[in-house]
DNA sequence: AAACCGGGGAA
DNA sequence: TTCCCAGGTTT
């Protein structure tokens, strides 16, 4: 398919330039399966400046397979918060019990067994092994295929699964005998550095003389993508609820379903709105204590708007209006009655689990970070 | 094959 | 604004 010439020069001089082009990353310093692992879970669709601060913190909190296998899930979703896409992390720590229990707390070295763990698909299982066991196993992210589709001249819409199993072979026959760690490394490096996604630095590039891409003027064209949907936009009403009396300076929060969006996570109450346009504050006041009454039993009184905010989803995007509330007396029997009496969790017929917190008790939740907005900018008001 | 699943940085 | 990032799972 392609010239064994092309494909010898794309792999020494790549390796070349990794070797004196690396950057110094945290889980670059070390071979430790478990750190390499957990670096390509946080890495997954997040950039390496996002993720250095989180893998430093979470292989401080969790430094070893039995550290995390034996933690409780709240306090690693908690070492999450604010990385996103949070069954990354829950299907970390129940992959990582399965090492601890099932492997000695070893990781395994083989495809099968890997790949055969939660939330270790083709890439994330090329990673490890290559990575930290230097097996010649492809890892192919969307920085390979951009590599790979400009240098090779790839116009396969690499959307398409077929075009990621043509990218991997590929990959897999760059490979040179005992070089798998460092070559994928390199490739990723390379696509993150130099072969980015607009303006590629061809001028500096180690493999720039036989890049097909470059010859036929196609880089900045490569690879070839089919556009996403835009996300769907839904308007959702949130209350801001203040406790009085004993929860006086506290607020009521919940705790999503078990499954689904925001899985587990923590957050204000809020509800969704039938229309695709706000009215005024009063109206819209009067339709979240209405909304709230009927499908929460929770019973408010507004006090007035606070802010507009927006949280993006890759699918929805929340377009929110923050209302302040109290409680109205008269609701004594809702579901936040006794909340901070570890109110049962799992019931079907009740899919929140509210409690009362102050801000000093933030540290034991894990919020999506549109929550944490708000909360900031209330506390900063109050101030 | 398409939908679902977060959040932010860069241009 | 748009793109897309060291993707995986479910339908």
């Amino acid at each position: 398919m392609y010239s064994t010439e092309q494909k010898l020069h794309f792999s020494t001089n790549l390796l070349e330039w990794y070797g004196r082009h690396k950057r110094d990353l945290p889980w670059r310093r070390s071979k430790n399966p478990y750190y390499i692992w957990i670096s390509e879970v946080m890495l997954q669709q997040t950039r390496v400046d996002t993720v250095i601060p989180y893998f430093h913190r979470f292989v401080e909190q969790f430094p070893t397979v039995e550290a995390l296998a034996t933690a409780p899930e709240e306090q690693v979703l908690k070492a999450w918060e604010g990385l996103g896409y949070y069954s990354r992390a829950r299907n970390l720590q129940s992959a990582v019990r399965e090492v601890h229990e099932r492997y000695d707390g070893i990781v395994p070295q083989t495809k099968e067994e890997v790949s055969s763990l939660k939330g270790v698909g083709p890439y994330t299982s090329g990673a490890i092994l290559s990575i930290a066991y230097n097996k010649p196993e492809p890892a192919v992210d969307g920085n390979v295929m951009r590599v790979l589709s400009r240098y090779f001249l790839i116009e396969e819409d690499i959307m398409k699964p077929s075009t990621r199993t043509v990218m991997e072979k590929l990959a897999r026959e760059l490979i040179l005998e005992g070089t798998a760690s460092d070559f994928n490394q390199a490739l990723m490096e390379l696509g993150a550095m130099v072969c980015t996604p607009r303006s590629p630095h061809c001028l500096t590039c180690p493999v720039m003389a036989h890049c097909s891409g470059r010859e036929a003027g196609m880089e900045e064209a490569l690879p070839i993508k089919k556009k996403a949907k835009p996300p769907r936009p839904e308007l959702r009403a949130v209350a801001l609820i203040e406790g009085t009396g004993e929860n006086a300076g506290k607020w009521l929060i919940r705790q999503r379903p078990q499954e689904g969006l925001l899985a587990k996570m923590w957050e204000l109450p809020h509800v969704a709105w039938a229309s695709d346009s706000w009215q005024s504050d009063e109206e819209n006041q009067d339709e979240l204590r209405s909304l709230l009454a009927e499908q929460e039993q929770i019973v408010i009184q507004p006090e007035g708007w606070f802010m507009d905010t927006e949280h993006i989803f890759s699918h929805i995007v929340w377009k929110m209006k923050v209302y302040r509330a109290k409680l109205l007396p008269a609701s004594g029997q809702g579901p936040w009655a006794g909340a901070n009496a570890s109110f049962p969790t799992g019931d079907s017929w009740m899919p929140f689990h509210y409690r009362w917190v102050g801000p000093e008790d933030l540290g034991d939740y894990a919020f999506p970070n549109v929550f944490v907005r708000i909360m900031r900018e209330w506390q900063e008001q109050g101030e």
